[in-house]
DNA sequence: CCTCTTAAACTTTTT
DNA sequence: GTTTAAGAGG
C-alpha cells in the first residue's frame, strides 16, 4: 500500500480506494476533497491507469494546475503532464478544436467573451429594428444562455409551445428569431461562446456515436470537481462518457452552490444517484482548516436553508477566537476599521499580509478598501474587476490576432475596421454588414471580392477597404509559419497601433503603453516557455487558444506573495485564509436585492456567505455600515438578516457605541475626502512631467525579436556543459537537480527536478538558467 | 466621417 | 461616481 493513503482519514480513504464503479463524494467545506481528489488520482495511476486515460475537470484553470503540481509531486511529472485536467471549457475546446469538422467550423474557431456576444445580440436587436428598452441585451443574453445550458437548440426553442407562450406573456416574442440569428451569426463568423463549447460538445458525442466512442474509450475515468456548480449541459456530458463503464467520481458539496445564475443546479447532486444506481457516496464531515467556533457559527448558519443534504460538519482544532462583527457608520470608515485591523494583527501577532482576505459581495465594493489598504502602505492584490484581457487596447490588438487567425469572426472585425482610423465609418460599415446578411457571410468575405457581391460604396471607400484587406491578408499568411511574438510585434507595427499609443504622452496612454508592452511580454513568456517543452513552433494561434479562457484568477503575478486578498465571495471559493473580513453585511448588498425575489435565491445568498465564513482558518471578522455611497448617492442601509442566522454564542460586537465619536470622525474624513479627491485631480497632470522619448521608450521596453531569434542559432554555454546530478538555477522554476540528460547537440533535453516546481523536461537550447552546483 | 459634449444607465456573482 | 451611448457641430 501506498505511504500517503495512511495520511487519511477513514472516509477519505475509502473514497480514495473505491474505483469498481461510480461515487459520489459530498465533501463539507475545509475536509480535505483536493487532497481526496489529488490521492485518488495519484492511486489510479499506481493502479496501472495512463495518465491519458483520466479525465479531471476542475472549477477553474488555477485549481486544475495545482492539482497537477501536486499529484507530480507523487507520480513525477513524467506522468503528471499527460492527464487531462483543466475547467469544462478548456478541456472541451481542446476536443472540439481537434474534431471541429464533425460540427462545420475549422479548429481555428474563435471563442466570444461575454462582451463580444452580448454585442453581437445588440447588433441583431437593432438590425430587428426591435426597442432595446424592451429587449434589453444582457436580458436576451441571459435567456439565450440559459437554453444553451439546457441544450435547447433555436430550432427547438421555436418549437416549443410552452417557451413561445411564455416568451409572449412577457411580451418579447422575438427572442426565439434573437436567438437564432444569433446562432448563425456565430457559426458565420466561426465562432464559439462560453455556452457553445460545452452545447457543441454535447452535440459532437449526441450527433457522432464513432467520435463519442473514441473519448469515452480514452477517457477510462472521469472526475468531476465542484459537482455543485455544473449545469445541465456539463452533467449530460459526463454522462454522455460515462453512462457505460460507470468510472466516474464527483466531488462535491451542495451547501457551496453559488453558481445558479450561471445555470448551476444543486439538483445535480442529488439526481446523481438516481442515473447511477449503484453509485457508492462518500461523506467528508471533519473540518482541518478552521476552528470550532467558525465551524459551529457557519453550521448555525447553513441550518437556515430548508433545501440541503444532511451532514454534520465538524472541527476538532481548538475553539479559537470568537467572531468579530463590527459596525461603522459608512462605507469609508468600514475601509478605516478593516485597513486598521489588518495592520494591528500584521504588528502584534506577525500575522503575514497574505493570510488576510477582505471578501465582499459586490466587485464595486473593493475600491474603498483599496484606498484604506494604500493608505496604510499595506500591499494588497486584487481580483476580478476589470480583468487585463478587457482593457480596450487589449482588446484592440487582441482582435488583430484573432482575424490573423480566423478573418471571418464578426466581433474583432467590427472592433479594428477603423481602429487606428482608416477613413472606413459606421455608413460604410453598415452597408458591408447589410450584404452580408443578404448574401448569408461573413463580412470578411463581402470585403473580400466586394464587386462579386454587389457592395455599393464609392472610390475612395473601396481603396480603403481594399487596403485593410490586404493588411490582414498579410496577417493571415504569416501567422502559420511566423513564431507568435513576431507575429504580435508585426501586428502592432503595421497596423498602426504602435503609432497610435506611442505618439503622446497623455497619462492615458501611458498606461495604454505599459498594458500593450505587458501583453507583448506576456507573449515573449508564452513562447519561451512552449519552446522550452520542446515545441519548435509556437504560433499566434496556440497563444490565441489559450488566453481566450484565461481569467486573471489563472494568472499569478510575480511577487505577489506577502499581500492582502481583496476579492468577490463568488471568486474566493476553495481557497483559504488565516484571517478573513466580510464586508458589506448590508441588507440589498448582502443578501443582494436581486436575490430577494425568491426563496431559493435567498438560500443561495446564505451558502455564499457559509462559503465566505468557511474561508477562514483563524479569524473571521464581519463588518457594516449604516450607510453607503451607491450610484454616487448616499443609503442608508440595515444589517443584513444573515448576522441573525449565526447563532449568537459565537459572535462578538465591537463598537458601535462611540456613535459621537465616530460620526464626527466620518464627517471630518468626508471634508478631507473631497478635498483630496479635488487635489487629485491636479496631479494627474503632472505626472507626465517627467518623460522619456518615444524611441528609447520602445527600446527598453519591447523586448527584441532577435533574442528569440537568437538562441535558436547559438545553443546556450549551458548545452555543452550541463551534466547529471547537477543543481542548477532557473529563471522561472527556481533551483533544481539535473536528473537526466537525453539527446545530443540541438535537441538535448534535461528532466529537472525543480525543489519547488516539481519535476519538468527542458529543452536545452530555450532553457534560461545557470550552473549553481 | 470624426470628435467633442452631454445624457443616461448602471452593479450581482463568472467560465 | 463611473462608464458608455447618443447627438451636435466641424
Amino acid at each position: 500500500m501506498t505511504d500517503y493513503i495512511e495520511e487519511l482519514n477513514e472516509n477519505q480513504r475509502e473514497a480514495v480506494l473505491y474505483n469498481e464503479g461510480a461515487s459520489l463524494v459530498i465533501a463539507g467545506a475545509g475536509s480535505g476533497k483536493t487532497r481526496v481528489l489529488t490521492y485518488k488520482i495519484a492511486y489510479l495511476l499506481e493502479s496501472g491507469y495512463k495518465p491519458w486515460s483520466i479525465l479531471a475537470l476542475t472549477f477553474t484553470n488555477k485549481a486544475a494546475r495545482e492539482m497537477k503540481e501536486r499529484i507530480a509531486q507523487q507520480v513525477g511529472e513524467r506522468q503528471a503532464r499527460y492527464l487531462w485536467m483543466g475547467t469544462f471549457h478548456s478541456v472541451f475546446s481542446r476536443i472540439l478544436r481537434t474534431e471541429a469538422g464533425h460540427i462545420g467550423f475549422t479548429s481555428n474557431f474563435t471563442i466570444y467573451d461575454t462582451s463580444d456576444s452580448r454585442s453581437l445580440i445588440r447588433a441583431i436587436i437593432k438590425e430587428l429594428q426591435l426597442d432595446e428598452k424592451v429587449y434589453k441585451p444582457g436580458m436576451v443574453q441571459a435567456r439565450i444562455s440559459n437554453a444553451k445550458n439546457r441544450l435547447i437548440a433555436p430550432s427547438a426553442y421555436k418549437s416549443d409551445k410552452e417557451t413561445v407562450e411564455y416568451d409572449r406573456s412577457q411580451k418579447l416574442p422575438a427572442l426565439g428569431d434573437i436567438y437564432q440569428r444569433y446562432w448563425e451569426r456565430c457559426r458565420q463568423a466561426g465562432a464559439m461562446d462560453f455556452d457553445d463549447l460545452l452545447f457543441y460538445t454535447y452535440l459532437l458525442f449526441n450527433n457522432h456515436p464513432e467520435v463519442l466512442e473514441k473519448y469515452r474509450e480514452q477517457f477510462q475515468f472521469v472526475l468531476v470537481d465542484e459537482y455543485q456548480d455544473t449545469n445541465y449541459a456539463q452533467h449530460t456530458i459526463i454522462l454522455q462518457l460515462t453512462e457505460q463503464h460507470q468510472k466516474v467520481c464527483v466531488v462535491g458539496d451542495d451547501a457551496q452552490s453559488i453558481y445558479s445564475f450561471r445555470g448551476a443546479n444543486i439538483d445535480n447532486i442529488l439526481k446523481f444517484t438516481e442515473l447511477y444506481k449503484n453509485a457508492r457516496i462518500f461523506k467528508l464531515e471533519q473540518n482541518y482548516r478552521s476552528t470550532q467556533n467558525i465551524v459551529g457559527a457557519a453550521n448555525s448558519l447553513i441550518e437556515k436553508n430548508q433545501h440541503q443534504i444532511p451532514k454534520e460538519v465538524f472541527s476538532q482544532k481548538s475553539n479559537g477566537e470568537l467572531i468579530q462583527v463590527f459596525q461603522a457608520y459608512s462605507d469609508v470608515e468600514e475601509g478605516e476599521i478593516v485597513g486598521n485591523k489588518i495592520v494591528e494583527l500584521h504588528r502584534k501577532k506577525s500575522h503575514g499580509y497574505d493570510g488576510f482576505a477582505i471578501l465582499y459581495r459586490t466587485n464595486a465594493q473593493s475600491r474603498i478598501f483599496e484606498e484604506a489598504l494604500r493608505k496604510r502602505s499595506v500591499p494588497y492584490k486584487i481580483y476580478g474587476g476589470l480583468s487585463f484581457y478587457q482593457r480596450k487596447e487589449i482588446k484592440d490588438v487582441i482582435a488583430y490576432f484573432r482575424l490573423a487567425i480566423n478573418p471571418h469572426d464578426e466581433e474583432a472585425f467590427k472592433r479594428v475596421i477603423n481602429y487606428p482610423t482608416r477613413g472606413i465609418g459606421a455608413t460604410t460599415l453598415t452597408k458591408i454588414i447589410d450584404v452580408a446578411n443578404r448574401e448569408s457571410i461573413s463580412l470578411w468575405e463581402v470585403i473580400s471580392k466586394p464587386s462579386e457581391w454587389a457592395l455599393s460604396v464609392n472610390k475612395g471607400t473601396l481603396t480603403k477597404l481594399k487596403g485593410f484587406h490586404s493588411l490582414i491578408a498579410g496577417f493571415i499568411q504569416d501567422a502559420v509559419e511566423k513564431n507568435a511574438y513576431d507575429m504580435s510585434m508585426d501586428i502592432i507595427r503595421h497596423t498602426g497601433i504602435r503609432d497610435d499609443i506611442y505618439q503622446d504622452k497623455t497619462p492615458e496612454n501611458l498606461s495604454r503603453q505599459e498594458n500593450v508592452e505587458e501583453l507583448l511580454n506576456g507573449i515573449y513568456e508564452f513562447c519561451r516557455s512552449r519552446q522550452e517543452e520542446g515545441n519548435e513552433h509556437v504560433l499566434l494561434a496556440d497563444f490565441l487558444a489559450e488566453v481566450s479562457l484565461l481569467t486573471d484568477q489563472d494568472t499569478d503575478q510575480e511577487g505577489d506573495n506577502e499581500k492582502v486578498t481583496l476579492m468577490t465571495i463568488h471568486s474566493a471559493k476553495g481557497l483559504e485564509f488565516r484571517n478573513v473580513f466580510i464586508v458589506g453585511l448590508e441588507e440589498n448588498l448582502f443578501p443582494n436585492a436581486m436575490s430577494l425575489g425568491s426563496y431559493r435565491e435567498l438560500e443561495e445568498e446564505r451558502r455564499l456567505f457559509y462559503v465566505a465564513l468557511t474561508r477562514a482558518e483563524e479569524n473571521c471578522f464581519l463588518s457594516f455600515a449604516k450607510s453607503r455611497y451607491r450610484y454616487g448617492k448616499q443609503e442608508f442601509c440595515n444589517p443584513s438578516r444573515f448576522l441573525k442566522d449565526i447563532d449568537v454564542c459565537y459572535l462578538e460586537p465591537v463598537g458601535g457605541d462611540e456613535s459621537l465619536l465616530s460620526k464626527r470622525i466620518t464627517e471630518t474624513r468626508a471634508r478631507l475626502w473631497d478635498n483630496h479627491s479635488a487635489g487629485k485631480r491636479t496631479g494627474t497632470a503632472q505626472i507626465s512631467v517627467t518623460e522619456t522619448p518615444v524611441s528609447e521608450e520602445e527600446n527598453r521596453n519591447f523586448k527584441k525579436v532577435s533574442e528569440i531569434r537568437g538562441r535558436k542559432s547559438t545553443p546556450s554555454i549551458a548545452t555543452t556543459g550541463l551534466q547529471e546530478g547537477q543543481v542548477i538555477e532557473h529563471e522561472r522554476f527556481g533551483i533544481g537537480d539535473v536528473v537526466r540528460i537525453e539527446g545530443t547537440g540541438e535537441n538535448t533535453k534535461a528532466t529537472v527536478k525543480f525543489r519547488n516546481a516539481g519535476e519538468k523536461q527542458l529543452l536545452l537550447k530555450f532553457a534560461r538558467f545557470k550552473i549553481i552546483g
